[in-house]
DNA sequence: ATCGTAGGCGCC
DNA sequence: AAAGGGCGCCTACGAT
């Protein structure tokens, strides 16, 4: 092993990183480790002379990366194309090694668990880490067996393997091209997570317990204090019944039940259903404003505030797609945080928001992925319903509905004479709708225009009930029609943000959240309108990456604010 | 006690 | 306008 890797832009390397230990690099038949206690600075050396496509094994590289803020734009997440490729998000390095090479699921050896006692004895050499039976070792996975920057590079020739074995398959799926370039940019966006979960969502904290105090009320000192404040928000509901009497308006069952007495003879207690009783109805008016506040108080407030906001930074995890469609997900209420709430999320001094959403955006996926030539001329304005409306001969808002009806699944109600009109106008992007619904129907996979596979389920096999079993496959239809869009628009979305995160660098600028078509950009003051015109820009590249039809055109929403909830 | 599920609601 | 797709997270409750 030599001491220095001579490396060039195109070559892929692969890298395995342990602090305190050093760092081992893959490329070809060559190995190189090198022992030091701060590996991230050997490799934003590397980075910065040649930038070479990196290759790691899973988020744990990324974690690292993200921490040591090595500006890396250029990378192959095993785990993540892994997910691409199968669907599905549980996984783990040591499953994704026996897939490649067709190992029996059932002989994985169990992480965490030291069964000293059914220890094989022809384990063979736990310094190689592939066992004789073909698995990986699980102290290889999980990093204890990394003992010395040998090791660390041995680890690395082993992620070039598994992508000898990877990349092939995306050249089985129907458009190849286009699956390597998702295979790219899903990886910079797993990369991009990481560093939102590292760097956090700027929240102003006093605001935050201002805000959440007007909702739910004061910070409780006690259990007993906690037992008061919930009685009296109760209370306020309660003190409009007659005959006054205890009801637990935390259980769905004791609320309808309240309501039937009140003359309310409802399938469920959902707002939507409330919403149109409350002007009528003072009691069923409290309901509703006791369940924005138990919301907050129950999942936005002290609670949620002292175990996610640390100093001045909202933090939780970020998966790049987790999503059954491969969406992105977040936790600790990044991606749901109430409207009411969103003033917390305020720019450090001296900076600004970028934020910039995408607009109509599922359409005009669906525009691309289909190609539908009428589908796509409807793109080429600022709205897409409107030459929808006229062609169809009926209103903005009936077209509105009929496009989202359509990719979502929609079976009855006003939507569904629109409908038709659609299937003849749009034959093409309709036809590919209702081809996916058939896929899932039959209960097989689809696969988004950027190859990602979406599974579907089985039904319960000893369930032999039709009336459910076509229920299910009614539920996978819709699902599956669903799928094909959002998944796309992940995949779009996801590319617009790495191309964000890698033209802001220069700028200063940090994507710190990702909200499905939303994002928001911490940016200094300085370069704010600069941010906002690369923003802008970077549409019109992500859309040349990304799209299956060129003429297709995306636009967003752009504005500088201070907080997350001012202008849209 | 611990787990999974259902109803509910927040967001897209 | 209709109530269709996705996610996370809350409470209550029944099964284990």
């Amino acid at each position: 092993m030599s001491k220095r890797p001579d490396l060039s832009r195109s070559d892929l390397v692969a890298i395995a990183l342990e602090p305190g230990i050093g760092l081992g690099l893959a490329r070809g038949d060559h190995q190189w480790a090198i022992a030091t206690p701060d590996p991230a600075v050997f490799l934003r050396e590397f980075n910065e002379e040649a930038a070479p496509r990196w290759l790691w094994w899973d988020r744990a590289t990324s974690d690292l990366l993200a921490r040591s803020r090595v500006p890396i734009d250029r990378c192959w997440d095993i785990a993540t194309v892994h997910r691409l490729l199968f669907g599905g998000w549980r996984t783990s390095v040591g499953e994704i090694w026996a897939r490649l090479h067709d190992l029996p699921l059932e002989t994985l050896p169990q992480m965490g668990q030291l069964d000293l006692l059914e220890m094989p004895d022809d384990d063979g050499d736990p310094s190689n880490p592939v066992q004789p039976d073909g698995h990986l070792r699980p102290e290889w996975i999980n990093g204890t067996a990394h003992t010395s920057a040998d090791d660390l590079a041995t680890w690395a020739g082993l992620a070039l393997e598994a992508h000898r074995l990877q990349a092939p398959l995306l050249d089985q799926l129907p458009d190849a091209v286009r699956a390597h370039s998702t295979a790219r940019s899903e990886s910079a966006a797993e990369l991009l997570c990481a560093e939102m979960a590292q760097f956090g969502l700027p929240v102003n904290e006093e605001t935050a317990n201002r805000l959440i105090a007007e909702f739910a009320g004061p910070r409780a000192t006690s259990v007993a204090d906690e037992d008061r404040i919930r009685a009296e928000r109760d209370e306020k509901v309660l003190v409009h019944l007659t005959p006054r009497q205890p009801v637990n308006l935390r259980n769905p069952a004791e609320v309808k039940a309240m309501l039937r007495r009140q003359g309310h003879d409802l399938p469920d207690t959902r707002a939507w259903r409330l919403e149109e009783l409350a002007e009528a109805d003072p009691l069923v008016a409290a309901l509703l404003r006791w369940r924005k506040a138990e919301r907050i108080s129950t999942t936005y407030g002290y609670a949620w505030l002292d175990e996610h906001v640390h100093e001045g930074r909202l933090r939780g995890e970020w998966t790049s797609s987790d999503g059954a469609a491969g969406r992105m997900t977040a936790s600790a209420g990044l991606h749901n945080l109430p409207a009411a709430m969103r003033s917390i999320v305020e720019a450090d001094e001296d900076h600004v928001f970028v934020r910039a959403d995408l607009g109509q955006v599922e359409p005009r996926v669906l525009a691309a992925v289909s190609g539908d030539p009428a589908l796509v001329s409807a793109t080429l304005g600022e709205d897409l319903y409107s030459p929808i409306a006229a062609r169809l001969g009926v209103t903005r808002d009936v077209a509105k509905v009929a496009v989202l009806g359509a990719m979502y699944g929609a079976t009855t109600g006003e939507s569904a004479h629109a409908l038709a009109g659609l299937n003849t106008n749009y034959p093409v992007a309709m036809g590919l709708l209702e081809k996916a619904a058939e896929f899932g129907r039959r209960n097989e996979d689809v696969f988004t225009s950027g190859g990602r596979r979406v599974r579907m389920w089985s039904n319960n096999p000893g369930d032999g009930d039709l009336d459910r079993a076509v229920a299910a496959a009614a539920a996978r239809g819709r699902y599956a029609r669903n799928a094909i869009v959002q998944g796309a628009a992940a995949e779009f979305f996801k590319v617009w943000a790495i191309t964000v995160r890698r033209r802001g660098r220069s700028l200063a600028a940090e994507v710190v959240l990702c909200l499905h078509d939303e994002l928001l950009v911490h940016t200094p003051e300085a370069s704010a309108e600069a941010v906002a015109a690369m923003v802008r820009d970077a549409i019109g590249e992500a859309a040349h990456y990304w799209s299956p039809t060129a003429e297709v055109r995306f636009s967003a929403d752009v504005s500088i604010v201070k907080r997350w909830s001012e202008a849209k």
